[in-house]
DNA sequence: AGCTTGATGTCAGTGACTGCTATCAGTATA
DNA sequence: TATACTGATAGCAGTCACTGACATCAAGCT
């Protein structure tokens, strides 16, 4: 067996968060963190660049999803068709998890704005390489980037719905639900 | 004269937009904003709650001018309409600006992650305001969030435009384009 | 004159985050 | 088999964002 306990990335992601729900995240230290998971302050800020990032760890791989549901989609599709190939491939990803957990980080991350400016900041980057792919399918500006920053509305309220229990189906319908709703919207208005 | 010179405040913003523009946000520190206002560092903190805040001074009064705006709309207008009449007050506000100083405030905002998220969080504020002033026009959910957010990603993306340059046009102009255009890509997909 | 108020200054402290250096099991290499 | 190398960690010292408690003192009020 090797020198150190195995895993110690993940080890810190579930000592967050669960340090954060017990005791909020202003009153968690990164020293608490750190030797709830064995390990010392310095090597916490080895694994993530701040005291935020610690809880989302998954959002690297979620955007690479979601970039190929919109590169795969028909060539044929419209963006906003296109956006929503990109949509189910989040969903399908988020689906996954435990929706408990999903909750629990939820919860944790509506009651403090720091941590809801660090959600929004990830979306905006989704955001960004979602338009980048729409302008590699040929749309133009502001096309692009007003496709994907809707679809990445879309998800937003989507979760905020899903995960804080407000809609118990299926998260990839409530997606779908609410990508209606915003074409209804902008179209029949 | 007073014991202080006036508009602290104000001393503070300026010395801080100067001295990121100069050295950028993360070489500054709050003492040399403060110094460079007659001020100290804890003076400083009584006037904006952290380094990244004294970028947004106006960002209260423009909250109020949208959801006035908003509410204000014709009764018989729709959602999106009237989140359109929210904009037009928006850019009556920031078109008194000086372009030049929207314009370096821009420079600097888009070069920092810190501040990108922090204006990220203000149009989210601006957001729940808004559709906060729908539901009271009796628009539902999730209608009343997914018109609120479309509305302040066209803002967005109307300012990015305009406050880079890219498009020369007045800024009320630039909004209603990019508004039309969010409707086209919804509506006649 | 005495009292109150409000904006500022002073000081000491906590904690996020960084740079540098040391350690040492495992691995490759001579 | 001995030796150098690598990678993940620990230890330590430092900067700076931000906070709480208390002092100051002009201006206005009674």
């Amino acid at each position: 067996m090797g020198r150190w306990q195995p895993d110690s990335r993940g080890r810190l992601q579930e000592a967050a968060l669960a340090l954060y729900s017990e005791r909020g995240f202003d009153q968690t230290t990164a020293a608490q963190i750190a030797a709830r998971a064995g390990l010392t302050e310095r090597t916490f800020f080895r694994h993530f660049a701040d005291k935020r990032e610690v809880l989302f760890g998954g959002s690297a791989l979620l955007q690479e999803r979601i970039v190929a549901g919109v590169a795969g989609a028909p060539p044929e599709d419209g963006p906003l068709d296109a956006v929503a190939c990109g949509l189910d491939a989040a969903a399908a990803m988020l689906g996954e998890f435990r929706r408990d957990l999903s909750r629990q980080r939820h919860t944790v991350t509506a009651a403090n704005p720091e941590l809801r400016e660090r959600e929004l900041a990830k979306l905006a980057d989704y955001a960004a390489a979602v338009a980048k792919a729409l302008r590699q399918r040929g749309v133009g500006e502001p096309q692009a980037s007003l496709a994907a920053e809707s679809g990445m509305t879309v998800l937003r309220i989507a979760m905020e719905r899903w995960s804080s229990g407000g809609d118990d189906r299926d998260l990839a319908e409530v997606m779908r639900y609410s990508m209606a709703a915003l074409r209804a919207l902008a179209g029949g208005d």
